[in-house]
DNA sequence: CAACAGTTTAGAACTGTTTTAATATAATTT
DNA sequence: AAATTATATTAAAACAGTTCTAAACTGTTG
């Protein structure tokens, strides 16, 4: 409760009037320093875990639009069957581990600036992600 | 025509007998130098246009998942609704432009290689891929 | 505290993908 | 080249994630 109003703040913010579910859905992302990443499906589960609060799938996907559009989540860009949230706004990158389907983060500082040289004409980068997929290192190749 | 031999070599290596369908999905995909993005939609639809071949949506789903697999095909790791995927199987990176929703290669070449300094114990990296998003440029910020 | 604008919800609708089971076609055997 | 077997094609159903809808509800404002 007591970063409640940081979270009213957030969802003003966002245009989003404070409601209990969006409250809610503010302290699963928000109350850790760490970096969370979540498909919204368990997003869902874990609140309905850590309360009573009752949360529609609809209020959730709402929600974690509006905070994307405001910049306090980031929609991770990696083709699978359902979208991966980050809480990591800043600009970083990610492993994929194929085998356990989870994301890593890597630090922007853990890769050396990426300097694209070419140009479309008209056009702009608006933004420049890595994507390495990892898998076990068991010497043998698969 | 001319291909067709080629073709069911392909079909061959990856497993699939060679029928009408799938030689004309080869037809379409490998025809041509350039490379060629595509939604499983979008093939579906030139099919369609280009012969009076009918391919149902599943066949070009099992057609597709086989080339993958046999690696006469990519699919791109973009974040969309749908699948994208690319004849240019080459290691190389990709704009895709959200305005209208288009992907264009960028040469291996054309971007400084990629040194990820973070390690993640027992695993080692199977690929690396850079998307950039790409919107107009309007001097005028949005 | 009344009235209104915005919110929540369950469920329906929608989209891309996968599966199913009947029919058709290719490959193999005779 | 016919018969047999294995595999492919198809329409339609199933499925999963996401979005939409419309009725009930709640926060906000005056």
């Amino acid at each position: 409760m007591a970063y409640a109003k940081q979270y009213i703040d957030k969802l003003r913010k966002s245009g989003l009037r404070p409601t209990k579910q969006r409250i809610k859905i503010c302290e699963v992302l928000f109350d850790t320093d760490k970096t969370f990443h979540f498909t919204i499906k368990e997003l869902v589960k874990i609140i309905e875990n850590q309360a009573n609060i009752k949360v529609s799938l609809a209020t959730v996907y709402n929600t974690v639009h509006a905070f994307i559009i405001k910049g306090y989540l980031k929609e991770i860009p990696l083709n699978s069957s359902q979208s991966y949230y980050d809480t990591n706004v800043s600009h970083h990158h990610h492993f994929f581990d194929e085998e356990e389907n989870k994301l890593i983060d890597i630090d922007q500082d853990d890769v050396d600036e990426i300097n694209i040289r070419k140009k479309i004409p008209g056009k702009k980068i608006r933004s420049v992600e890595v994507i390495a997929k990892i898998v076990s290192d068991n010497q043998s190749q698969k």
